[in-house]
DNA sequence: AGAGCGATGGCCT
DNA sequence: GGCCATCGCTCTA
């Protein structure tokens, strides 16, 4: 099985986001071990006034300034978590936000962490991924290609999927940045990418 | 199918 | 006090 390297996490999120597409996304704890094949995704900038970590470091946002390949996961709405792939060098506050994953492995432990069935559903959103993987702040900052408790592998296929760029979600500012990234016509995203002229 | 809204807590002004 | 990188329920069509 073959893993990332550290220097595909040093570019610019964007970049990043687009070629997480169809990577695995894997957890294991006492409960089991979860996998899903990531399709759709959103880059945040350092420059990126939607971004966390526009105004400048904070307790939240710390980790988004870790280095490529390090994980980005913060409290949202007071109740949910999300999490974020981090990108380029130490210092540079950017990320890759991961939204909607194709359930594989671990699916019976997904239905139960969500108290949900529809397979379509169970990862449909950034919150909903995290709750059908188990992720919360116990594993941010942690380093994905050094642990083995949450970690990414490539795609195995040689084949590329259609990629899809629009509009990023629940965002008010930066609204106009097509940084979302998704596999068109997938069955298992958050909403469906909206192409505007 | 789409709009509205409550839950809930940390962070920013 | 206001604002969220959300979700799931309810109401209207």
């Amino acid at each position: 099985m073959s893993s990332f390297k550290r220097n595909f996490f040093l570019r610019e999120p964007l970049t990043v986001a687009s070629e997480l597409l169809g990577a695995t996304l894997t957890t294991e704890s006492p409960e089991g071990r979860c996998s899903g094949i990531i399709v759709e995704a959103e880059a945040y900038g350092s420059a990126d006034p939607a971004s966390h970590s526009f105004r400048g470091l904070s307790k939240r946002n710390s980790a988004m300034f870790s280095n490529g390949g390090y994980c980005y996961v913060y409290l949202v709405y007071g109740m949910y978590y999300c999490v974020n792939v981090v990108t380029e060098k130490q210092g540079v506050g950017s990320a890759v936000l991961i939204r909607a994953v194709v359930p594989q492995q671990g699916i019976e432990l997904m239905q139960r962490r969500r108290g949900l069935e529809n397979i379509y559903k169970l990862c449909s959103g950034p919150a909903k991924v995290c709750q059908a993987f188990g992720i919360d702040l116990k594993w941010n900052n942690h380093d994905l290609l050094a642990s083995t408790e949450i970690f990414l592998t490539p795609t195995e296929s040689a084949k590329k999927a259609q990629i899809v760029f629009s509009e990023r979600i629940g965002i008010s500012r930066a609204v106009d940045k097509k940084w979302r990234v998704s596999i068109a016509d997938s069955k298992f995203l958050s909403r469906k990418a909206v192409l505007k002229s």
